[in-house]
DNA sequence: AGATTATATTCCCATTACGGAATATGATGC
DNA sequence: GCATCATATTCCGTAATGGGAATATAATCT
């Protein structure tokens, strides 16, 4: 089995560098794709691309105005990340915790 | 340029589902192949090709016993992902609070 | 040393990926 | 209608994927 497609879920989707960028470029407000490729300074037709794949993931919303199409990141789609990595943060505490108690001689 | 390799960063890594789902198994204690593999209920081979992947990337530990191989997840290198979406924490914060103000029809 | 157990590696395959170049669609303006 | 601007799609090539099967390594036991 091949590995799973980018377009498949929010983990896969946000695996690649230039998706993270774009998602935290467009978090702040809507821009135009323009917009996006002059910032990440990439190829247009690369820039549409990824956008596809945030927007079948959920990662990203669109707006069409004349000619223009405005892309804004949906942040409500990155939180079944936030809540997967947060299962850990519980685990991260006690480990250090740990690491602390023997540095400082503690049983 | 081809996809980057699972191997190449944390965020690759994570992508897999069985990957994600070894990672919690060996939050809790540290567990020898076997054990990851009768949980997960895949080939050996493919468990050791992910366990050989996280550990490149640092995600996982390991500790020979004999012929055992003991694996635990190094919760500390998920912090990167947990940090990254917690950018966006903010950010849904504010989203929530307008959906909610026009629900409740507050300017 | 030979057999067995635990894990790792290799080879093959179908599938997907990303980038680049070219082309297509879609909206606006003359 | 035709040219132009903004964006999307298609085609190509190289490279990596994860599963399965077979094989290799490494440690233990008799």
């Amino acid at each position: 089995m091949p590995r799973a497609a980018s377009s498949s879920d929010v983990f896969n989707a946000v695996a690649e560098p230039r998706r993270r960028d774009i998602l935290v470029y467009l978090a702040l407000r809507e821009r135009p794709v323009g917009d996006v490729v002059a910032w990440l300074g990439v190829a247009q037709p690369s820039v549409s691309k990824h956008l596809k794949v945030l927007r079948h993931v959920g990662l990203v919303h669109v707006r069409r105005e004349g000619r223009q199409m405005f892309y804004r990141t949906n942040v409500e789609a990155i939180r079944p990340l936030h809540e997967w990595t947060k299962t850990f943060e519980h685990f991260w505490r006690h480990q250090l915790a740990r690491v602390k108690e023997r540095a400082e001689g503690n049983p």
